[in-house]
DNA sequence: AGCACGCCGACT
DNA sequence: GTCGGCGTGCTC
């Protein structure tokens, strides 16, 4: 007598299964078991779901057809990971199989039974550990940090400056953890897939390869299901990865760690567009684990929950190694007004003379400018010919390395040409500057100016396109740590994480477009990107009193700059969170995006109007605000049309009730050339 | 998302 | 006369 189940499988958000499926089953099988189930003409991996009212009617017509098998040497999947999904997939609009799907390892569809179990046993077999390393002696305010986190609830906001040393109370946060509860597993996740090796040599030096598993994009398919075989079956206590990790399942989650919490690349931006940081936070609260979110510059999100007693906040304010929590222990901010210099001046003199110091000093000096490439743009000076995408409503910057022309939205690329297309004038230039043309007017600049032993200046470049090769980041790295390198230019790549030790001298060429921008986070993001990158100098201690910021600006006496000099996080957030408040935005009110699309500009907004004339008919509509639709800032991308349409609200709950009700709606609104479109709750670019 | 079914152009 | 273009629609 088979037992009926309900299954979650992989569809897209706005195919019409949203819900579970029916399936037909010879054992009565447990949520959270891996099945394996036809659909369709195919066979896919389904999750045995909780049968409650979201399985979808069993319609005459559409046979209930039996599963054709489950993975039955993979335990079920826990409770709380399920919870943990619906959630997801409800609060982000989409479909509770595709956020299930999404957070298993592909392979774990590809393989069969036998190469499974083979798998199983070999993820069993190796535990082996080499000698561990000894914790470091902490600080008082690390110590103090530690015992809050030990004795209260949390969350907890450890806000931390630049070298306070967080990463160490991270590792012995887990290593308490650890030890006082035999099985309890930890979750470290940090923003970017570059800043994984260093953190997890860290971590395997202290607590031994055996019991550190990694889990990013960058990993093999092999890779992945080994390390979430290792977590799910909890070999593996501590999972160290980027946002998809949290979704890892980990049965015995006791702590989680957010390191860089503010940082833009915890949300997804595509599919499911969830924030790893918000759901972290979720999750904790569902295993009944802790949770940590650490930064120097926190997002003013969790800053305004710090300031409302929602997250405990937790204060490092000094430097490790310096003798007292005194100013002195970091860079000095030297603004540069650049109203007072000619016109198109790209480095001031005090500048340059400040970097010529620092290299007789044998120091290094790090310049950034995030804009990659030789100039963003190539125009004839004839006639009004620019460099523009064929595909895209955007430029193809000039990569003058390999003499092309590239677009960074569709990847288009072509040799630059010899002549204007337009007019066969051959005096074609480049207009504004990238990190190439940085690296090289800089060159002109230093050609005379010799380091202390006579040598010439050595200049470098890292951004994406010089560490694109295997290796190459790993080796830039190695070389400015070695010394060999006296000033590095570089986009915001550098001013992320990596520790040189060598560096001195800062400097920010042209930040000043974000002081202005249509996007109301570009402040925020500003300000940590600033205080980011005087966090690389000095990260001696020694030298940290003598180590320098300077930005160039045109806009000297602006609040954002004001509070950077004086490194006075809280003072920028609470002038920022002041006009946010007044404005209505988050973290005081809650954003959604509707996007489409389409063949033409005026098919995505015509879906998009429709959608939003539809919505008034919905109750909840008065408690929020739909806006009118607008052309994406960049409008087309690979020829393809895109618009959007912000919805806003007051209340998350009532933003959350009409997402919902809106859904079948916009499942049902057809407009002819439409892609597809997408809801993104939460969004962090508007 | 896949994968089918379905109706109109250049070829073995 | 068929192979194949990708437009709509379904999957328990």
């Amino acid at each position: 007598m088979p037992y009926r189940i309900a299954v979650v499988v992989p569809t897209p958000a706005h195919s019409t299964i949203g819900g579970t499926l029916t399936y037909l089953s010879e054992l009565p099988l447990p949520p959270g078991t891996l099945v394996r189930v036809p659909l369709g003409s195919r066979e896919v991996l389904g999750v045995v779901w909780d049968d409650e009212s979201a399985t979808l009617p069993e319609r005459d017509g559409v046979e209930t057809r039996p599963i054709a098998g489950s993975l039955s040497g993979i335990a079920p999947l826990a409770r709380q990971w399920r919870q943990l999904v619906t959630f997801s997939a409800n609060y982000y609009q989409r479909s509770v199989g595709e956020v299930a799907l999404a957070g298993l390892p592909p392979q774990l569809r590809d393989l069969d039974a036998q190469q499974l179990a083979r798998r199983l046993k070999r993820s069993v077999a190796e535990t082996a550990d080499a000698a561990l390393a000894t914790p470091l002696s902490l600080t008082s305010e690390q110590s103090g940090a530690l015992a809050t986190i030990e004795t209260e609830r949390g969350p907890f906001l450890l806000f931390g400056a630049t070298g306070s040393g967080k990463t160490e109370v991270y590792l012995q946060a887990v290593q308490r953890m650890l030890q006082r509860e035999p099985q309890a597993q930890a979750l470290v996740m940090v923003p970017e897939i570059n800043l994984t090796p260093q953190l997890q040599e860290r971590f395997v030096a202290r607590f031994g390869a055996g019991n550190v598993v990694a889990m990013n994009s960058g990993m093999t398919p092999a890779q992945r299901l080994r390390s979430w075989l290792a977590a799910h079956g909890g070999a593996a206590r501590i999972v160290l990865g980027t946002r998809m990790a949290v979704f890892a399942s980990i049965p015995h989650l006791r702590l989680i760690v957010v390191d860089e919490e503010h940082d833009p690349s915890y949300k997804q931006q595509e599919g499911a567009r969830y924030s790893a940081r918000d759901l972290a936070v979720y999750r904790a609260q569902l295993e009944g684990a802790k949770v940590l979110l650490g930064s120097a510059t926190p997002s003013l999100e969790s800053w305004q929950s710090s300031e409302k007693g929602r997250y405990r906040r937790v204060l490092m304010a000094s430097r490790v190694g310096s003798a007292a929590s005194g100013e002195g222990s970091f860079p000095t901010v030297r603004l540069v007004d650049m109203n007072l210099q000619p016109k198109n001046t790209v480095f001031s003199p005090q500048l340059l003379d400040a970097i010529q110091k620092r290299i007789a000093l044998g120091e290094q000096s790090l310049v950034f400018l995030n804009r990659r490439g030789y100039a963003p743009v190539l125009a004839c000076t004839a006639c009004d010919w620019k460099s523009e995408c064929p595909n895209c409503s955007a430029y193809r910057v000039f990569h003058k390395i390999d003499r092309s022309l590239r677009c960074h939205h569709c990847g288009y690329t072509e040799r630059v040409p010899r002549a204007c297309p337009e007019c066969g004038n051959v005096d074609i230039a480049p207009v504004g500057r990238g990190t190439e043309r940085l690296e090289e007017h800089l060159g002109d600049l230093l050609a005379d100016v010799k380091q202390a032993n006579g040598e010439p200046v050595r200049i470098a470049r890292m951004d994406a396109d010089s560490t694109r090769l295997k290796g190459a980041l790993e080796q830039q790295l190695a070389s400015m740590h070695a010394g060999d390198v006296d000033v590095l230019v570089g986009t915001q790549m550098v001013t992320k994480g990596h520790d040189f030790r060598r560096i001195t001298l800062v400097a920010a060429l042209n930040p000043d477009s974000a002081l202005f921008s249509s996007d109301f986070r570009a402040p925020e993001r500003l300000f940590g990107l600033l205080m980011q990158a005087a966090g690389r100098a000095g990260r001696d201690a020694a030298q940290a009193g003598a180590s320098e910021m300077w930005v160039q600006t045109g806009h000297p006496k602006h609040p954002l700059f004001t509070n950077l000099r004086r490194h006075d996080y809280p003072a920028f957030a609470a002038q920022q969170l002041k006009e946010r408040e007044q404005a209505g935005m988050p973290p005081f009110g809650f954003q959604a995006l509707l996007r489409a699309e389409a063949r033409t500009q005026e098919a995505a907004q015509a879906f998009l109007k429709a959608a939003s004339a539809a919505a008034q008919e919905l109750e909840g509509a008065d408690r929020v605000t739909i806006y009118s639709a607008v052309p994406m800032s960049v409008q087309r991308v690979a020829n393809i049309e895109r618009a959007q349409m912000l919805v806003e609200s007051a209340s998350r709950t009532a933003l959350q009730r009409f997402l919902a009700a809106w859904q079948p709606v916009l499942q049902a609104t057809r407009e002819k050339g439409l892609i597809r479109w997408a809801v993104d709750v939460d969004p962090l670019v508007i």
